[in-house]
DNA sequence: TGTTTTACTAAACAGTGTTTAGTAAATTTG
DNA sequence: CAAATTTACTAAACACTGTTTAGTAAAACA
């Protein structure tokens, strides 16, 4: 009888292994590394026994993804006690950046890739991680226009064009593209860049 | 003796073959379809056959990025013409924004690919079309700010602001991001936060 | 003990990029 | 013109990829 409940501990234990092997390849390998083979391998498990626990492997992008979001919030969550909405802009910024050019692949997974997003028909539901952080965003926005005072901007836009602009960052540091706009000067070029943003919208 | 050239040309006929191929199959089935067998297939050779013409696909793949910002050209050039530096921004980036959504496949090559960078180790002499179109917006912030008169920002960082802001736009819009901040309204958001931009840097 | 369910895997399918060895045809040479 | 050589090409294999199917032991239940 009780044996039942053992048996779903064992299940969810191997499903955890799957997800940590996963990790652990992801961290080691990039994302072109891994695979199936490789993560049955890494349980010393057959390939196929993966499929019994996860319908894809997009379903384990998925997960690795949600564990992205996670570590994410431990880089950004100094900025949460920040009283003032403009520093608190300022240090969610800085500290976005440095998890997208310390963590490429997490980075990847959980904004570049389509990949884990297909497995998303929900799509708001599923990313709703990345959805509460754009809502944090939007509402610091929203508190510094007040601040500044008579301002039409709608915050969401406001929203959108910093994120776009870390983003846009993060990607074209990760793609090597700012090797041509100054060579060995990627860190720099993005430090400046980000305040020249902020300076422009805040006006300081 | 003089079949020698008619050789060459023969050579460089089926290497323009291959290319149309691939650029035919790049828009009918997008990068993932696009397989060195499919190219075969659809140029009647064997696989290997290809690689007698290109030593990689990644070869293939670079030669389709310098297609890709021919392409994008025709959209940007319109604006080469605009005499208010301020204007010839604007325009210059709803052209980018309305090549990147038009052209998935080619933008991805272009600008987030780092599949035809590893071809790259000369990098800057490589992707030097994108480098003269960002010297092109680099330009075009110069003569802006020197018309604004008295500004202290560099215009090399406003360029990287405004590349980065476009950039980040385009890639959130490829991966449906957008649809988590306002569903269906992809478009009236890009236009919406592109225009922020604009205002935020040049008042206007 | 016998039956049923559970957990797992070997092997195959349909792909991928790429390399190697071998062949048939075109070209050059004696 | 015939023989030797070079050129152009390909079949098959290698090492991978994600995924499915059919079949097998072992555990659980009756």
């Amino acid at each position: 009888m009780g044996s039942a409940e053992r048996k779903e501990r064992e299940k969810a234990e191997l499903k955890e292994l799957i997800l940590t092997a996963s990790k652990k390849i992801l961290l080691s390998e990039g994302q072109e590394g891994l695979s199936i083979r490789k993560i049955a391998k890494a349980i010393e498990y057959s390939p196929a026994t993966i499929y019994l626990y996860y319908t894809d492997k997009d379903a384990i992008l998925h997960e690795l993804m949600e564990i992205g979001f996670e570590m994410m919030n431990k880089y950004i969550s100094g900025a949460f006690t920040e009283a003032d909405p403009i520093k608190r802009i300022h240090e969610t910024g800085h500290a976005y950046v440095k998890f997208g050019l310390e963590n490429k692949d997490w980075y990847h997974l959980m904004f570049n890739s389509d990949k884990p997003m297909k497995h998303i028909e929900k799509c708001k539901e599923d990313w709703d991680q990345g959805m509460s952080m754009f809502q944090f965003l939007v509402d610091s926005c929203s508190e510094a226009l007040n601040m500044m005072g008579g301002s039409k901007l709608d915050p969401k836009i406001l929203a959108l064009q910093l994120w776009s602009c870390v983003h846009g960052l993060v990607n074209l540091a990760q793609t090597e593209r700012l090797e041509i706009v100054e060579t060995d000067q990627t860190h720099e070029l993005i430090s400046k860049t980000l305040e020249s943003m902020l300076i422009s919208v805040f006006h300081r």
